[in-house]
DNA sequence: GAAATAGTGTCTGTTAGACAGTATAAC
DNA sequence: GTTATACTGTCTAACAGACACTATTTC
């Protein structure tokens, strides 16, 4: 049997919210082809190396983090003939959510990586393509799952769980009717009986990530007619 | 610069509705390896050829319909190492949603083709695996978007599409309250002004699909705590 | 005390689900 | 007429969104 021959590649769509603001991790190009472009963080499958296996590799080696509290799923391939000048390249990307916590540090085949406000950024293959699908991705999942949480610390408050949904929106939310849902849905948050310290205002309750896989009801955002 | 080397596959799950019973295509292997077993259709991805151009050339040869009415969507990718035993073979699955018209067609590399009620069949390669994603992404996309009637012929009938319904979720719903979310959620459907004729009952109206990318308010399904 | 943020109560309009009742066909 | 299916109206409980109000801290 003859068939042809591919490269695969994992390419990482890597969220924070920073100040208020949606980043996306991205690193400055080391190599040929689109050298110093900038371009999402990924690199080659291995032989013997599971995809999954792969991206969280990849992962780990552009954050040094991997631990708990975040999340990461398959967002989809891209195969087009031309994406890649080396030859025929398909690429599969993944979409990871992180608590805003680690400078990131340059992998070996980076000049640099850096935290970037999601944007306009003329990213290097179809990088741009990539970054929007999850973009689209991530604002679609904080309606039906728990997982804003995972861009929150192991321990956080209802406000900073609303900023982290206004944040991937960009839109504000009442916090007085975002605290009743997020506290009255089940399987949302679990209360930790700790509070904060030290800062303005009434003490918040501190908070963990609950158990549900699906929100219901779901956290919807305003209507936007399709 | 080196790197491990892939072949590149699309499988196909293919999801019609017969007798108000969700069935799936499947192929019976006219190949080594799994010779006779039943799987998901499929094939290489050829050396010029898109992922997408790829499924839709499959489904194609597969079915003999490629018109209009139906539905393509990527499903994700899987690629452990040792699913293929002629090597590394990472599979992009794509997800099918087609009116119930085609008796299928066994393709060249396929002893024979079938519609198949879904459920436990013990497929070739990780096919189960796939399969079971494939159901789960249709019956979450019936809730949110109006694709339902991508399971209908160009112009249906309000019950016809709460059947497709029933047969996804496996569920009862009441007729009286589905036509009423039908017709007015907007983008759903679209009036053609005829009805049906020489059927017990009084003439039901027949639709089209609306143009709505998304369902807004959603169809949602009865509660399973996540 | 003032200022700031957390959290609760209450009202109103909309929607889902249950289901009575009416409409129009085949037989 | 009976039977079957399509379609409409109405009631109720739950929910979203608006927003007044209370609670508990720092300064």
């Amino acid at each position: 049997m003859s068939y042809p021959v591919f490269a695969v590649t994992v390419d990482l769509v890597v969220l924070t919210v920073r100040d208020g603001e949606l980043n996306v991790l991205l690193v400055q190009r080391g190599l040929e082809p689109h050298l110093n472009q900038w371009a999402l963080p990924g690199g080659f499958v291995h032989a013997d190396e599971d995809l999954t296996s792969a991206a969280r590799r990849e992962l780990g080696e552009e954050t040094g983090l991997d631990g708990p509290g975040g999340h990461l799923e398959q967002l989809g391939s891209y195969g087009d003939p031309d994406r890649d000048p080396r030859g025929r390249v398909v690429t599969v990307a993944y979409l990871a959510f992180l608590p805003d916590l680690p400078a990131p540090t340059a992998g070996t085949d980076a000049a640099a990586a850096a935290w970037k406000p999601i944007g306009a950024h003329g990213l290097a293959f179809d990088h741009d393509r990539i970054l929007a699908d999850g973009i689209e991705r991530a604002r679609s999942k904080l309606e039906y799952t728990p997982l804003a949480a995972a861009f929150c610390p192991p321990e956080f408050t209802i406000a900073a769980l609303r900023q982290v949904y206004e944040a991937v929106w960009g839109e504000k939310i009442d916090p007085r009717n975002f605290h009743r849902k997020a506290t009255t849905t089940p399987g949302f948050v679990e209360s930790t009986g700790r509070s904060t310290e030290g800062e303005p205002g009434r003490p918040a309750r501190l908070y963990r990530r609950g158990d549900a896989a699906l929100l219901n009801p779901p956290i919807l955002r305003r209507k936007l007619d399709g």
